[in-house]
Parts: C-alpha cells; structure tokens; sequence
DNA sequence: AGCTATTGAGTTGTGCACAATTTAATTGTG
DNA sequence: CACAATTAAATTGTGCACAACTCAATAGCT
C-alpha cells in the first residue's frame, strides 16, 4: 500500500527480506550456540577454535596470517590472543627478523588440546542432523556467497541510481 | 598422525571441520557486512533493521513478542531498543494492563524509513548476485538447519559415550 | 487475604566484530 | 644517510550475543 504497481509490493519484498535476515542470523546464531556448547568441554570459545584449528594446521603463524587466513583483523586478533594465552594454550613472542610482526605458537597444552578437539565435528554433524555430503554442500555454497558478497561493490548503486525505479 | 585407524584420520576431519566453521562464521559475517553497508544510509544496524522489520509487519508489539519473534533475549534487546529510541524511530510505554510489559511502537520517523527501507531487499540481491528463487531456497535451507539445531539435544554425547569410538 | 512462584524488563560482565586511531618497526626513495 | 610512506599489532569506542542476576508486577494457591 505504498507505491509499486505491477511488481511485488513493498510489504511483500520487506516480508521476504525480513525472512532472510531473520534465517542467516538465526542460522548463524544457533551454529554457535551448538559449537559453544561443544566447545565448553575445551574451554573454548568458537572463535578461539577458529584460530586453534588452523594453528594444530599449519603450526606456528605470525597473528597476520591467522587474520588472513580467518579475516579477522587484529582489533578482533589481539584480545582473543591474549585470552588464548592466558588459557596456556598459545605463546606469542615478538618475531626476531621483523619486530613489527608476532608469531603464535601453540604450548604442549594447546597441542594436547587437539586430540579431545577431534570428537568436536563428529557431534556437530550429529547436532546438524545431516551427512558429511550435506555438510559439505552447504560449505561450498556458503563460501560461493561469502566470495561474491565479500567482492561485491556496493558502490554499484548508492541508493540513488536505483532509488524508486518504479515511482 | 594421531590415532584411527580406517576411518577419516582426526587431521583430515578437523581440516574438514575447519572448512565448515570458517565458511559459517564467514558467510555471517560477510552478510553482515554487506547489510552494515546498505543500511548505514538508513542509519540502522542490521539487529536494529529486523526489530524495525518486524515493527512495520506487526505494529506495535511487546519487547517479549519482539524477543519470541527474533529469538533474542531482553539483555540484548533492551540496548538495542533504547538505541532505537534515542534515534527517535521507536517509543517505549510501559503497558498499562500489566506493568511488567513494555509495549514498542514505531515513531512516525520510524513509519518513514520503511519506505527507504523498500530499497534493501533489492540491493541485497544485487551483491549476492542470486536471483530470489536462490535466495529463498537458502533461506529455507538455513531455516531448517536452525530448527535442528535449535532442537538437538547436546546432553546425548557430553563428549564421554561418544569418545574415541575407534581408539 | 497472604504467600510463594513465575514472568517481563533491565542490568552486569565477558567475548566477538569492526571502524578508527596509535605506535613502533621497516621499507623505499632522494 | 635522512625522511616519508608503509606495515604489523595493539588500543579505543560502539554495538551485538549471551549467561547470570536483580527487581517489580502478576498469577496461583491455600
């Protein structure tokens, strides 16, 4: 009841976009909410697993790399390090050929916490109720849609270009 | 080179599990941040966009209704709203039938924007790139991992029954 | 009526995400 | 060499998510 004659209505399109919102939040808030109960066995919070995951992968990182890897900039970084540290499961030391740059490391307690991490996706799978293959579908579909959100130029169109072509 | 024998080795599903954290946590994020930007003209926050999508479907509602809508708790909504007030898009009134009950309701400013707000869905499905049809398949998808999710009981496995089937 | 239990908001504290800024180290260039 | 530009972390400030708790109002029960 605002404008719109032979499209959809607005309301219709602000339903449907309430919709969507509303599911990738919601599905977004409930996989941490199953990781985190999971993961309160470890002592870990779902980002901090995120990086213990690809340290156990590719041993010592410098917190760039791990930003890189996670993109994840060091505003999010350094306090989850330090936290991480002051759980005994990583070290960081200032690296010596750049003093700029820190390197991470994961303590014989961090390295020990990967044999009780190995049942964590076992027990996700089985919370998701779907098959590795499902799993796996969804992944890559997730990651198409982060690539072309994370490339999308918003600048295309600054509400003004598209602004009421129907009015 | 930990232990299992036949079975994935606890490397390779930890790789894999890595894989479908990061492109969780990475879709959210990236969503998020396509919607930051689209809504920054609104001045919105994508939280404080679904409490106004479901204020413009429903009128006013209670912050318990609101809450029950969007699954969030009074410890977030309670800031949010207050945000949402000082920015003149909603008032808050305690309800006159039980005191307890805080009733919601978009301020004519509020009314405003949703027209503005009829340009976002439009937007969004321009920097994903996918057509609606996609959008709602995701959608439903996503909505019935969330229902799963949201429902799977944790306490089958607390990570003792279930450990080390192959060790 | 009187008392307990429950309910609806709000508050507090912790952790993450992200923008913006700061600091120190390094690189590049004249 | 000196100086500007760049780079890697860290810091600051805002907002959200969630657990745990408080407080006042209501509902339910005897």
């Amino acid at each position: 009841m605002t404008t719109t004659p032979d499209a959809a209505p607005d309301a219709e399109i602000l339903r449907l976009d309430r919709q969507i919102c509303f599911s990738l939040h919601a599905a977004s808030r409930a996989f941490n909410g199953v990781y985190r109960a999971i993961l309160k066995d470890l002592g870990l919070t779902y980002p901090q697993y995120l990086v213990m995951l690809v340290l156990w992968e590719h041993g010592d990182l410098s917190v760039k790399t791990i930003g890189a890897r996670l993109r994840l900039d060091s505003g999010t970084l350094s306090p989850l390090l330090k936290r991480l540290e002051a759980l005994g499961f990583v070290e960081r030391r200032r690296s010596a050929e750049d003093e700029r740059s820190v390197t991470v490391h994961p303590t014989a307690a961090g390295t020990a916490l990967r044999e009780r991490a190995a049942l964590v996706p076992r027990r996700i799978a089985a919370a998701t109720g779907l098959s590795l293959e499902e799993i796996g579908d969804l992944q890559e579909r997730l990651s198409m849609l982060t690539a072309k959100l994370d490339g999308a130029d918003l600048d295309l169109d600054p509400l003004g270009s598209c602004a009421d072509p129907e009015d």
